[in-house]
DNA sequence: AACTATTTATAAGA
DNA sequence: TTCTTATAAATAGTT
C-alpha cells in the first residue's frame, strides 16, 4: 500500500475514539519515560499522575508519591494549597528547604575538595581551594606521623616486656608464665605502618609524604 | 570550531552541575509540553510535580492539582493513601532528623578534609583521607594550570591584535583607528596569573605546584 | 540563548 | 496490541 506521509499534527482533542486510545498509550509511554529520564539525569524528584479519559489511573514517581505530594503541599503556593496546611507544617516546609540547601551546599563543597565540579571556579577560588587542601593534607600527614610514632613506641614496649618475660622464663617456669600471663599481643601489623610496602607511597608524591627515620634498622622481631 | 558529533547519552545522573542544570531546564520544558499535549490530545487528566535538585518546585496540571491529587487519593491504593496533617507533621519530623544527620555527616567530612577532628581516625582512615586529599589537590592544580594556560593564550591573542593594529596605525590614520576600533582590553591582570607573586607559591610545596615556562620573558606590555 | 547534527518520539499504516 | 517506517520533535554538544 502507498504510505501516506506523516503529517504534523495540531494539538487538539483527537475525535476518533480508537485513534485517541492508541495515541494515549503511545504518548503516555513516552511521557513516563521522559519523566524518569529527567529524574535520573538531573537528580530531580518527579511525580506524575495521569487519568485516561476512561478514568484509568497511571502514575509514576521517582521517590514515593506520598512523599512528593507531601513536599508539594509543604511548598507554600498561596491559593493552590491543598487541605489546610497548618502554620507548623509551613514552618517545617521552610526549614526543609533550608536544610536541603545546606546539604546541597556541603555536598558541592565536598565534591570540589575531591576535585570534581571545579571547572566553573575562577583562579582565586581555585587557589583558595588548593591552599585548603594543602593545609588539610599536611595536617593529615602530621597526625599520621604521630600515630605511627606512638604505635612504634607501643611495639617497643611490648618487645621489651616480652624480652623481660623471656628472660624470666629462662630462669623460672616458662610454660606457666606464657600461658597464664598470656600476653595478648594485640599485634600492630607491621604491614599497616610500613611506608615502603604501602601502595600509597609508591605514588609520585613521596616528597610531600612522611619521611621518618624509622628506628627499625637493628630490630630483631 | 570543530563540531563534536552529538552522542547518545546514557541515562545516569549528570555529574557536571552546570550541564545538569542546563539539561534540567531543557528537558523539563519538553516534559511539561508533552504532558500538556497528552492531556489535550487524549482528553486525559494530567498532573505533574517536579522538584529540581536545588529544591525548586515546578508543576503542571491540566485541571487543578488539588482535584487531581484528591482523585488520586480516592483511587484506593490501600496503604499508599495520603497523610492527614498530623501524619504529615510526623513525616516532616522524621525527614528532618534524616536531613540533620546528613548535614552533620557532611560537616564532619568537610572538617576532616580540612584536617580537623582527625585524631580519632585510625591509620587506614588517615591514609584514605590522605589519598583523597592528594587526588583532589592534583585535580585542582591541573585545572588551575589549564585556566592559566587559556588566559595566557587569550593575552597572547590580544597582544597580537594590538600589534596588528599598531602596525596598521603606523601606515594609515593612527588616531582614527585607535579611537574607533577601540580595543576593549578586558585586561587579564598579570597579578592574577603570575605564580611568582602569588603568596600561595611562597609556601613550602612549590614542588607539587605548577611549573610553567611562562613565555613572558621578552614581552613588552 | 541560539544553533544544528543527531537521537528520540511518534503518526500513519500494516 | 505490536511492528514498521517516514517524519516530526527533542535535545546534546557547542557557540
Amino acid at each position: 500500500m502507498m504510505k501516506m506521509k506523516r503529517k504534523k499534527i495540531t494539538i487538539k482533542k483527537i475525535d476518533d475514539k480508537t485513534a485517541r486510545q492508541v495515541t494515549f498509550s503511545k504518548r503516555r509511554k513516552g511521557l513516563f519515560k521522559k519523566a524518569e529520564e529527567l529524574s535520573v539525569l538531573c537528580d530531580a524528584e518527579v511525580g506524575l499522575i495521569v487519568f485516561s479519559s476512561t478514568g484509568k489511573l497511571f502514575d509514576y514517581c521517582s521517590t514515593s508519591m506520598k512523599d512528593t505530594i507531601t513536599r508539594y503541599n509543604a511548598q507554600d503556593h498561596g491559593i493552590n494549597k491543598l487541605n489546610t496546611p497548618s502554620q507548623e507544617l509551613q514552618l517545617e516546609a521552610s526549614n526543609r528547604i533550608k536544610l536541603d540547601k545546606e546539604i546541597a551546599d556541603r555536598t558541592q563543597q565536598l565534591k570540589q575538595m575531591k576535585g570534581d565540579d571545579i571547572e566553573a571556579l575562577n583562579l582565586n577560588e581555585l587557589q583558595l581551594l588548593e591552599k585548603t587542601l594543602h593545609i588539610g593534607f599536611n595536617r593529615v600527614i602530621e597526625t599520621k606521623e604521630k600515630r605511627i610514632m606512638s604505635e612504634i613506641s607501643d611495639l617497643q614496649k611490648m618487645v621489651e616486656v616480652r624480652q623481660m618475660i623471656s628472660m624470666m622464663s629462662k630462669t623460672r617456669c616458662p610454660s606457666l608464665i606464657d600461658s597464664k600471663i598470656g600476653i595478648q599481643e594485640e599485634r600492630v601489623s607491621l604491614d599497616s605502618i610500613s611506608c615502603a610496602s604501602d601502595p600509597l607511597f609508591e605514588d609520585d608524591y613521596s616528597d610531600t609524604s612522611l619521611k621518618l627515620g624509622l628506628p627499625f634498622s637493628n630490630r630483631r622481631c
